[in-house]
DNA sequence: TTGAAAGCGCTAACAC
DNA sequence: GTGTTAGCGCTTTCAA
């Protein structure tokens, strides 16, 4: 044990093979039920033998409902007896089995978090609130990824389905019409979020995504800028970046101004891809003098764009992004750009999926940064 | 329903309330031991009719247990058969139960994760790699954050273990004694991860933070830089930090140099403590002519400082991080720093917490950029 | 205040 | 190839 091996001892295979060797180990046992049985503790050497709450009902001299009932404080027991029972618990070392206490009472502990990434800061910051909700209040979340990919995301919510969650937390609200029909008939109750324009199932938590990008247009019009840029990244998969930029748009054209040239990437979005695409942009396009990004790691690829080229920033051209990361804003110039409410619709999320209450919409609202870069 | 509510709707109470109103609406009702059934039901409006295994069973008019069988694609069945069951399945929306699945069968598809934070990039960036495995495998990870703090650390795995889970993940080789004897008795696999400096459990999986102080030190003085300073943030809840400045101090200890001053904040790593830190720094001790940063955030947050305060880097001051942070190697200059395997990492981890291989330590190493900034 | 008994919805062994 | 049977380890009822 221990002993430092290094990393070519790592095979690369298959995920899968381990349990199934452990399947094939498994039904070579045969004989008389109980051999069986006991075949099967030993054809795993890892299988815990696995205190219950049996045995500390024994070992305490009380039936097993007492323990359950002195382990969730639920129910009249005397202190005595609670003592005992606690006593037997150390002595054994019991852990709770909260899959049996799961299936008997019907009432998970398990809530699902169903998201698109977890590269991009925004995703981690929600779970951060959920989390902390959920703690709580003893829950624990199982998280999901989709890769912002439609029928990814329905296996995924068909998956966590299948453990019964107290509830579940998606991101957006979109889906395939199987994942929505899965959702409504699953009787749990289901949160979206960082999205409002549109229609929920349920609860919906978040912003207007078309109210931040005119927002952001208004304070840049403004600010008198009238050549208008974008650099952004997937919009067919970050539909939540599409409505800002038809947001943006819209804005622009009740100005009576126009967007004179966009840059999309096909990738995810990246401080790497803001400032590459920036630099296509304004090589495309030298007389633009604002540019909108779809987010702030966009905008900030797009601000060392600027810094490495000596463009003065917001002189020569104002940068504009969204979010409001840490990283943006303690830049030397910090980042012009949209506070949205990550944590807190986490932390909402949570509470509201664990409740009885009615569905409704929360707008949760976003806060215009004036920073230094528009 | 999904009538706009805005935020001063919701009430910020306790999230437990609740929870606890269901129960007690649920201890109210009595009765038979049919119609307490029954109201069970009713008493939570979203309690689902919850379509079993039998209720497919008796529509397709075959026995459970080969409904279970082909829903598994394990055992033999006909093909008819598998028709009969898939078509009732989709009759009538039915989704698996993997609570029940996972107690009849004593084999979960749960795996534990738990990781100290996620305001750091570098834990969802692990998750990513056992996300990745694990949802290839058909697991699903269940997370939990500790906050740097043992206790809750050990909280945190005694909840996880009550889920039975198929492994567990944990950031870090250090914990209570409580927790690491829990986990040892668990029976359940233990993979941990971000570290080898020291003692495991099961599997060990990371790189030497040691080493990778003692590289960073050698690299700089190798560059003929003498005036060592150091901005770090709490290296007693961030123990690997604090392996790392060992490293670092030990290095140049053997090439008869020595750190001349240290920033040490009291809070969580981030660009602001990095970009104030430095500040105090230089402000206390000028002479310096690198720095080393207990992490590319706070690193990033230093040379932020430099941009906006004229301090040509790398001549007046080098800088030094750790982790490889996108964004750090997008800055006008790329940071200089390591490159430490987050992703390898979770994929690694998650693979061999599914295997039955014996223990073992597995050194993934790291790589180092070399920069721009020093 | 307590224990016996009946499930929760599924899997696995085994006989047919 | 398929159905029956016996649990998995708890919670909840209900009678004592």
């Amino acid at each position: 044990m221990n002993v430092p091996d290094l990393v070519g001892s790592l095979a690369c295979g298959d995920n899968r093979s381990a349990a199934a060797l452990n399947l094939a180990n498994w039904r070579r046992f045969e004989g008389t039920n109980l051999a069986a049985r006991r075949s099967r503790k030993s054809s795993r050497k890892r299988d815990k033998p696995s205190v219950t709450l049996e045995a500390v009902a024994r070992k305490a001299g009380v039936g097993a409902s007492t323990v359950s009932r002195v382990l969730r404080k639920q129910g009249s027991f005397s202190p005595r007896t609670r003592d005992k029972v606690v006593a037997a618990v150390e002595k054994l070392g019991y852990v709770p089995n909260n899959i049996a206490g799961t299936l008997a009472s019907t009432r998970s502990q398990l809530v699902g978090v169903v998201i698109p990434s977890l590269t991009n800061i925004v995703f981690p910051d929600l779970l951060r609130g959920v989390h902390k909700t959920l703690d709580a209040a003893g829950y624990k979340s199982v998280i999901g990824v989709t890769e912002y990919d439609p029928s990814q995301e329905e296996l995924m919510i068909e998956s966590m389905l299948a453990w019964r969650p107290a509830g579940l937390i998606i991101a957006g609200l979109e889906h395939t019409n199987r994942a929505r029909t899965m959702l409504k008939n699953s009787g749990v109750r289901v949160v979206e979020v960082f999205d409002i324009d549109g229609k929920g199932i349920d609860f919906v938590v978040g912003f207007s995504n078309l109210a931040v990008g005119r927002t952001s247009a208004q304070f840049l019009v403004s600010r008198g800028y009238r050549h208008f840029g974008y650099v952004g990244h997937n919009i067919e998969m970050d539909l939540r970046a599409g409505k800002r930029l038809s947001g943006f748009k819209l804005a622009l054209q009740a100005a009576g101004l126009s967007l004179q040239d966009q840059e999309l990437v096909a990738r995810p979005s990246s401080v790497e891809e803001g400032r590459n695409g920036l630099a296509r942009l304004l090589a495309r396009n030298p007389a633009i003098d604002a540019v909108y990004f779809s987010n702030d790691d966009m905008a900030i690829g797009g601000y060392f764009h600027c810094l490495a080229n000596a463009i003065a920033v917001p002189d020569r051209l104002a940068l504009f992004g969204c979010n409001g990361l840490e990283v943006a804003r303690f830049a030397p110039q910090p980042l012009s750009t949209i506070r949205t409410p990550r944590f807190l619709m986490g932390e909402t999320g949570a509470r509201l999926v664990l409740t009885d209450e009615p569905s409704k919409v929360v707008d949760l609202g976003f806060e215009l940064i004036e920073g230094a870069t528009a």
